[in-house]
DNA sequence: ATTGGGTCTTGACATATCTCACGAATATAT
DNA sequence: ATATATTCGTGAGATATGTCAAGACCCAAT
C-alpha cells in the first residue's frame, strides 16, 4: 500500500528503508466514497493529500454558484486548498470526490516536523512545488494565448485518460469555457 | 547594495552574518538598461535573477508574434524562464527590461550549491516556491471566473504601482485582453 | 519649431462564446 | 423493471471581446 508513495518520493530521491519508515509515520490513510468532501468551504484545511488511488476535483464556487475547476487530482497527485493550508486558514476552495478514493494525508505540523527531520523531503516538497508551480505558468500561457478550442485539444492531447473519466460538463468547467460551447467541438 | 536580498531572504528566515555572506558569495550583480534582454527565445538560461531594481517583462511569443505577458517582475522579485532554468534547456520566454534594472544573477550550479551548503536556504527557496504556485493558482482563477473589466480591476487594486510604470497595451497583454478593449474599460 | 515614434481613444463591424430552452440518451437508485 | 437524475447535443438569440482603421496626444531628438 504505502509502496505507491515510496516509489512517487523515489522518482526525486532514494531513500532507505529507515528514512521511509521515518516519512511514512508521517501520513495517516483515509478513504472516501464518490461525491464525499475532503475540504469543504469555511472549514479547517488540516491535510495536503496524497492521492493513492481515486480521482478528485478542487474547487472554487463563484458568486453565481457556478463552479470552477482549479484542478484534478489523480493517482499520485498532491493535492489540497493549498493557500488555506499554508497559513492555516479557512477553506475558499472545496475539495470532493469524483470516484472512490484512497488518500494518504499529512498535516501541517507533520509536514514540518518531516521537512526538519529528513533534510531530503525538504528537497522533495521544493521539486514538487516547482512542478507545480511550472503546470500552472503553462496554463495560464494557454488561457491567455489560446481559444476555448484549442484548449480543449490541447488537454485531450496531454491528459486523454481525464477525458474517459469524468463528465464533459466538468471539463468545460476546467477549462473556462460554457458546456454547451464544448459540445460542439466535438463534430 | 547586497543588503536588500538579505533583507529580502530575513522576511522568511533569519540569517547570521557569516550564513549571508556564503549566500552573497553565489550571486553576481548585473545591471541593463530599458530594452536590453536578460533572456531571448531560444538562448540558453543560465541564471534565475533577483530584481534590485528596475522593472522586467516575462513574455511569451505566439505563431501570430503577438506577446504575452507572463508576468512583470518588480523589486524583490525573483524572475527567470524557470521551466528552461530547472531543466536547463533552452528558453521559451524572453525576460527584458522594461526600464534600467539592476539584478543579482544565480546559475543553476550554484543554486544547488546553495542549497546543499545552507539548509535554510531550501527551505527558502521552498518558501518562494509555494508563494509563487499560490499566485499563479489565484490567476488561474481569475482567469476562469471573471470578465476582462473585473479583472483589470483587480489588478488595479492589487498592484496600483503598475499602472503608473507601464503602458496599457502591456497590462492588456497581461490580462489576456487586446489593447481596446481595455481602454475602453477606464470609461 | 519640426519631425517621428510611441501611446491612447474611439467607431464600425466581425466573431467567439454565453445563455436559455428543449429533448434524447444514458446511468443510477429503488 | 421502473422511476429519477445525469449527461449530452443542438438551435436561436444575446453579449463580450477581437479586429481594423483613423485620428489625437505626448514626448524626445534633431
Amino acid at each position: 500500500m504505502q509502496e505507491k508513495l515510496r516509489q512517487h518520493i523515489e522518482k526525486i530521491i532514494p531513500l532507505n528503508d529507515d528514512e521511509f519508515a521515518f516519512v511514512w509515520s508521517h501520513f495517516t490513510v483515509k478513504k472516501f466514497k464518490k461525491h464525499q468532501f475532503l475540504i469543504q468551504v469555511g472549514e479547517e484545511v488540516k491535510y495536503s493529500h496524497f492521492v493513492a488511488s481515486g480521482l478528485l476535483k478542487l474547487v472554487y464556487t463563484d458568486d453565481m454558484e457556478k463552479q470552477h475547476i482549479v484542478s484534478f487530482a489523480m493517482e499520485e497527485w498532491w493535492e489540497s486548498d493549498y493557500y488555506a493550508f499554508y497559513t492555516q486558514s479557512k477553506a475558499t476552495l472545496s475539495l470532493e470526490c469524483l470516484e472512490d478514493t484512497v488518500v494518504f494525508c499529512l498535516s501541517f505540523e507533520d509536514y514540518r516536523k518531516l521537512c526538519d527531520g529528513l533534510q531530503k523531503m525538504e528537497r522533495f516538497f521544493l521539486e514538487k512545488s516547482n512542478f507545480g508551480f511550472l503546470g500552472s505558468q503553462r496554463r495560464i500561457i494557454s488561457l491567455l494565448t489560446s481559444s476555448a478550442q484549442e484548449r480543449y485539444e490541447q488537454l485531450l492531447k496531454r491528459s486523454p485518460s481525464l477525458i474517459q473519466r469524468v463528465p464533459k460538463s466538468l471539463l468545460a468547467a476546467y477549462l473556462g469555457v460554457s458546456r454547451e460551447t464544448l459540445s460542439r467541438f466535438s463534430r
